[in-house]
DNA sequence: CTGAGTTTGTTGCATTCGCAACAATGCCTC
DNA sequence: GAGGCATTGTTGCGAATGCAACAAACTCAG
């Protein structure tokens, strides 16, 4: 019989200061930033960023995609992909096209007017995103990038967005 | 008339690769890491990590609280708020109680099932947030949580959750 | 006191979301 | 190639969301 076992009843462990102080941080200023580029881009008439994002994977494949391979980047889960889609294709921006390879799914594309509403989008979407990254420098943003994507667990480096 | 002034028709300023890398990161990390901890909550059957907040919030406060003093450090809208309120209330976790000094709002509290229910959360809450926070340190924390804070702008310290 | 303008909070409505169930195809073993 | 399991994607439905309109109470100048 062990001292010290992880037992249910004893205490939670409670995060350190530091921790929970980045924790914190983290949720506030990810919301704010996003929200702050959200709303330039709704200003602006346009989709929201998820639909940027679509479109920039799509065009960045280069080659007609299936939505399970665009799911697991785009940290959606399917049936969300599916309606947006959805949306998507009745806004005339990306087309589904049969796969030969697999008749469940399909190919999804973007049309011409997704191309053009992509770069439309980064008109809006890069400046908002400048300013709303204006109180760091470089050299910090680097760092920062760095330390999130330790914690996220994530070795590789991030290709850049356009 | 000034030269280099900043025109609708120049071309977009793009961000920094370093500015483009940290934004990415921090969209992606921060959004990983609170499903991590919000499937925590789940699956312990337990509400969503928001009404956790508020709770904290109003018991951090020690005494009856004006919804507007909520939303504000909440980061939430009035109207998300009326509404939040409503289902927490349904739930027996906080109450309304009159407000003597203006007749239209009310101070908000938490029942004891409220305060027990907070103490209960942070139980699954806590070791959820270190488990989703242990790739980094406490010295990686510190200096994640001042680069972030700088980057949004908050100059003072954020207090500890608990 | 009165009436204009503001603050505080709620609500009707259309849209969106999450979940679980589902259809359809692919894959793999016997 | 038949039967069982896995993968891929969609959908019905109840709950939640965002927006704009709203009611009620407050403030304050005249």
């Amino acid at each position: 019989m062990r001292m010290q076992q992880t037992q249910l009843k004893e205490p939670a462990r409670i995060p350190s200061d530091p921790i929970q102080r980045a924790w914190i941080a983290l949720g506030r200023v990810s919301q704010a930033i996003r929200e702050d580029v959200a709303l330039a881009l709704k200003n602006a008439r346009l989709p929201d960023i998820t639909w940027y994002t679509v479109l920039w994977e799509l065009e960045r494949a280069a080659k007609p995609t299936r939505p399970k391979d665009l799911a697991i980047p785009l940290f959606i889960m399917p049936y969300q992909l599916s309606r947006l889609v959805d949306r998507m294709e009745e806004e005339g921006l990306v087309q589904r096209i049969a796969c030969p390879e697999d008749k469940r799914g399909h190919l999804l594309e973007p049309t011409p007017e997704g191309y053009e509403m992509r770069k439309r989008m980064w008109t809006v979407y890069a400046p908002a995103m400048e300013e709303a990254m204006k109180r760091i420098g470089d050299a910090e943003a680097l760092q920062l990038a760095q330390l999130l994507n330790r914690l996220g667990g994530i070795d590789y480096p991030v290709p850049p967005k356009a």
